[in-house]
DNA sequence: CAGCATCCGCGTAGATACTG
DNA sequence: CAGTATCTACGCGGATGCTG
């Protein structure tokens, strides 16, 4: 592709031009994104280990998450050119500092899960949820 | 409403009842809950002035996603029986220590998003980039 | 095995209009 | 001011079929 230019809103590139946050949140605010480098901490993994490992995730949002993570130097990819085919990711250092983040939100959510959704039960047991 | 069920896949439910991670991300994993968030870190907000902090959100998005982190137990909302009406938006305790992370966050994009970007000019550049 | 190409439906988000 | 309601479109993501 030559033209990686969809977006059609111009405060959009403004915010995007001025803010560190918001860009890298364009790279990982995803579920996927944030699942595989969670998995990748563990070590390197092939691509067929990971999409086992991460239950519903389809090959094509894998392959396309994957793609992202390695454009942003997140995440390597080494090919083996051999029959049949092998591929592995690895987090680059990058990814590793990153890693470290992802695993407090891992942590956070073991201890916090409970309270979260009870307090969902409880706000859609209001009267006016209807 | 009454139906909430929207899921087609049965193996989404799967991985929903049995990973607290992928529960959080699913209330979380999005640009605006981070950035709001990351905004009520810095004290008690009103709705128009959250609006206009987060440059790019529409009011609706803004809206439905505060509606979300209330529900989560992560935001408190409080209505003041004036004219004009008054909103104010706070971080619950629990909220709080989830800013701790999308704080840990910000530090890191800050400190990083000059690799990021570098990564992805590079990886743009590639011969077979076309 | 690891991936790309294509098609397609549905949901998500924007725009707009109206209200307590 | 702080929403709700409705309409629309477009892009995301799933399913399928094919390749090195």
């Amino acid at each position: 592709m030559v033209t990686i230019e969809t977006k059609q809103h111009p405060a959009w590139d403004v915010y995007k031009a001025t803010c560190p946050t918001r860009q890298v949140l364009d790279c990982i605010a995803d579920k996927w994104a944030v699942l595989v480098i969670g998995l990748l901490n563990g070590g390197t993994r092939r691509f067929g280990e990971m999409r086992k490992s991460i239950e519903g995730v389809s090959q094509k949002m894998l392959t396309q998450t994957l793609r992202s993570l390695e454009r942003d130097g997140i995440v390597s990819r080494r090919v083996y050119a051999s029959v049949p085919p092998k591929v592995e990711y690895t987090l680059t250092p990058l990814g590793q500092s990153l890693a470290g983040i992802v695993e407090s939100l891992r942590v956070w959510s073991e201890s916090n899960i409970e309270v979260v959704l009870a307090s969902q039960q409880t706000y859609d047991a209001r009267p006016e949820a209807e």
